[in-house]
DNA sequence: GCTGACGATATTGTTGACAATATTGTTTGG
DNA sequence: CCAAACAATATTGTCAACAATATCGTCAGC
């Protein structure tokens, strides 16, 4: 079960660490004591603090001298600035996707839809969450801008687990995917300003909902 | 002159690198090695590496087994990739700003508009390139979205010479400014579509500039 | 002269020991 | 019993030596 196999660079480590932060293994605040990082991963103390300075590079550790390492916190305003950034980047993936996106691309959009609409009859949110996230995915990859996938993909890290959450709303849930077949029906379409609307609003609307979760997420 | 101040801890060493290679005195392709910088900023190599590791993080520098560091090259295809990154970004905090920015960082713009004004008259494209990213970075900070501010600072730094490039193009810059007043009038008058659209199509002109200009920038 | 093999040097990767600091536990005085 | 001072431990920071690999120069053979 414990996936407790002997990693070799540094930049594995790093992933593994990474992994372990978005689906809540290491919660925010908690110290990462190298030796226990070692211990799990079987490398070397070398390679787990190479790993820990490129996560704080990354803004998703925090180092302070000789205390260490820690997961780095998300504010309620963090959340917000991270949709901000989510709204402005992924609508404007939308756009780029529906005027350049190949028609390979939207055909692989289009049959992920159609698993997406059985999982809202099946009422799986966890299947749902995850295709979700594969659905968001394919129209940045598909809008042919990897330094933004990059971007998406480390703004992403920290709300993981909230986007999750988001779907056990089955209101919210229903609505979200409403969005989304209207959006694949507009990038089909290749309606561009209509796809960055619509995908606006719809990060969007996902911060509301996000807000208004209990949670102690927050610090 | 040559700064060759003992740094102190391995993120000092990272931003002392990252700096030069902004300035543009470490070149895309150049070889980073270790003993050269370590002699330049009086450091260990513990810090140096640290600090190499941290920028790899960043996507600044690549790093090859047994071949150590070297600055990553940007191709013109990143340069765009770059650019609708920041039309989103950058986009989104005009909007922001001119809906929630506070009055004193408008009046902060509206001075600093006036300042870019001078330059124009006084065709000094140096300091009007220095004024611009100022002009840009306060938009950004105005719009109270730190998140969005980090990702374009390291956005930016790939492409730093070549935004002062530009603006030896005189039309270029008179039209930038143009841009700009108008962006400020929108700002104060609180048009927060307005402000994005004309963000957009600035950021987008700038690109456009920039494809045209020859430079052995690329690889 | 060219090419490929070989060795010398340069450079990076790895490990371990030690120093500096923080954290925890214990004792002592009130 | 509580609090402050002190000691013991844990943890991180630093450095230097050594190993692994790449790079460069040399030379023999054709």
């Amino acid at each position: 079960m414990a996936e407790t196999l002997p990693l070799l660079t540094g930049s594995e480590v790093a992933d593994w660490i990474r992994e372990r932060i978005r689906v809540g293994r290491f919660v925010p605040g908690q110290r990462l004591v190298e030796v226990d990082i070692i211990r799990q991963t079987g490398t070397s103390r070398s390679k787990v603090r190479e790993a820990l300075q490129r996560l704080e590079g990354e803004g998703l550790v925090q180092i302070e001298e000789f205390r260490g390492a820690s997961v780095k916190s998300t504010s309620l305003d963090e959340v917000r600035q991270i949709y901000r950034a989510r709204v402005a980047l992924e609508g404007i993936c939308a756009a780029d996707f529906a005027r350049h996106g190949s028609a390979e691309h939207k055909a692989s959009l289009r049959d992920l839809q159609s698993q997406l609409d059985q999982c809202v009859d099946e009422r799986s949110p966890e299947r749902f969450g995850r295709l979700n996230l594969e659905w968001h995915r394919l129209v940045v990859e598909g809008s042919g801008n990897r330094t933004i996938a990059e971007l998406l993909k480390r703004l992403n890290v920290p709300i993981h687990r909230l986007l999750f959450e988001s779907f056990y709303d089955e209101a919210r849930l229903r609505r979200a995917n409403a969005d989304h077949q209207r959006m694949v029906a507009l990038f089909l379409a290749g309606d561009a300003d209509g796809a960055e609307a619509a995908m606006r609003d719809h990060i969007g609307d996902g911060f509301e909902t996000l807000s208004k979760i209990e949670s102690e997420f927050y610090r």
